[in-house]
DNA sequence: GTTTGATTTTTGATTGTTCAAAATTTTACT
DNA sequence: AGTAAAATTTTGAACAATCAAAAATCAAAC
């Protein structure tokens, strides 16, 4: 069985394909995101190649295999199943259980997760709005645009947060950017760099950096 | 921060010291319990005894120190909130909770065990009926005796059950032998190695050596 | 097209955890 | 007490995961 050390490796590169579908992802992401040397990573990488779960190839960078894939699929699944439930049943808050679920997503079994799964009623979306794996892998996909590219006059909903901090949570969570909450786009002013929109009645300007890492859709 | 396998070693330990206390604990039953073999449990031990978590001494065995202790404790504590957690909220059955416990109890932050606790009413007992010491690593003790040594006549709760394997978890559970049951014991055949009680209205009859692995208390 | 800078790979070493098998010590039995 | 059996320690080796630093390769600019 995978160690939780390959696990992290494996899900940390569909993350980045998932965000870059089809592009070879590069020894130097996996290792700032993992807090790793390049050299860990290029060794690791022969070894996960060698045991079928990444397709290597040298000085240009790795893509899953199917195996892999797979695998990624049920950490992500386990992750995010975690996630939400933290927040709805033991009523943590939505900013620090990233963390906690890094940790407890090598240590839940298929067994546990099923009844996470069944009481939460097989959700589609975790806190942060970001998709949950089904039980075979299979990723839900949501039509979504960044907010960033949103233009004035526009009705949106919240649907997911990219950035996953805690700084940034919190920030979006007091600006009540929940995933599901209504917003409309009041104004756009490139050279400012800023965004100006109503939510909950408030007028609030956030700029366009931050506003690229929340994804809505139209209403 | 100790690593997981640490922590395995180091509750081990406190189990056996329960279980007999003051004795110093040997190599052998360390290495039995946790499946390795009895010269890695020697060098672990040189490796605890200079982080200050265990007292070694060559040929006899360890004792934990203050410091082994209260970690230990902790880890017990994390280990008997999760199993009881898993029953009574994820309706799981008991005879599985303690392998999956013995996994999650590395990976549940002092957060997370927080609510936890919370939502259990800071319960006193796992559903074995083993106590859950506290926050601060204190295992409030019980009152009980082994069900082996009880007398013909005398009315009794089970407290706890000792035997943590879901085979003889399995058993007990059909017999009605839960923590918290009643029973009366209706004879004790010496010769035979055979208890006859009541229980539930039923008449059962159970050997002396696994009944030892049953503690009750007096009604 | 060469040079420069960034990225990647290689190399050699370290730490944690483990094993098998040999050597030692303790314990238990005549 | 003297030896056989059991438990423990030592030794040498392995594997997983990591790093620092040197070497190789790639990409981009001049």
């Amino acid at each position: 069985m995978a160690t939780s050390t390959v696990e992290d490796y494996i899900k940390c590169i569909l993350l980045e394909e998932q965000r870059l579908p089809g592009v070879r992802v590069s020894m130097g992401h996996v290792g700032s995101s993992l807090g790793v040397t390049p050299g860990t990573v290029t060794s690791m990488m022969k070894a996960l190649a060698n045991g079928g779960l990444v397709s290597y190839e040298p000085y240009s960078g790795v893509l899953l295999t199917r195996a892999g894939a797979q695998l990624a699929a049920h950490v992500l699944r386990r992750h995010r199943l975690v996630e939400l439930f933290l927040v709805q049943v033991l009523g943590m808050d939505w900013s620090d259980v990233h963390a906690e679920a890094d940790r407890l997503e090598h240590a839940i079994s298929d067994q546990v997760l099923a009844k996470i799964d069944a009481m939460l009623g097989s959700p589609e979306a975790d806190p942060h709005g970001d998709p949950i794996p089904d039980a075979s892998g299979r990723v839900p996909e949501l039509v979504v645009e960044s907010l960033a590219h949103g233009l004035p006059g526009e009705r949106l909903r919240v649907a997911r947060v990219l950035d996953q901090s805690a700084d940034f949570l919190r920030y979006v969570d007091q600006q009540g950017l929940r995933p599901g909450a209504q917003l409309r786009l009041l104004g756009r002013d490139e050279a400012a760099d800023v965004l100006t929109l109503e939510v909950g009645g408030e007028t609030l300007r956030i700029g366009l950096r931050p506003a690229a890492r929340i994804l809505v859709e139209r209403v």
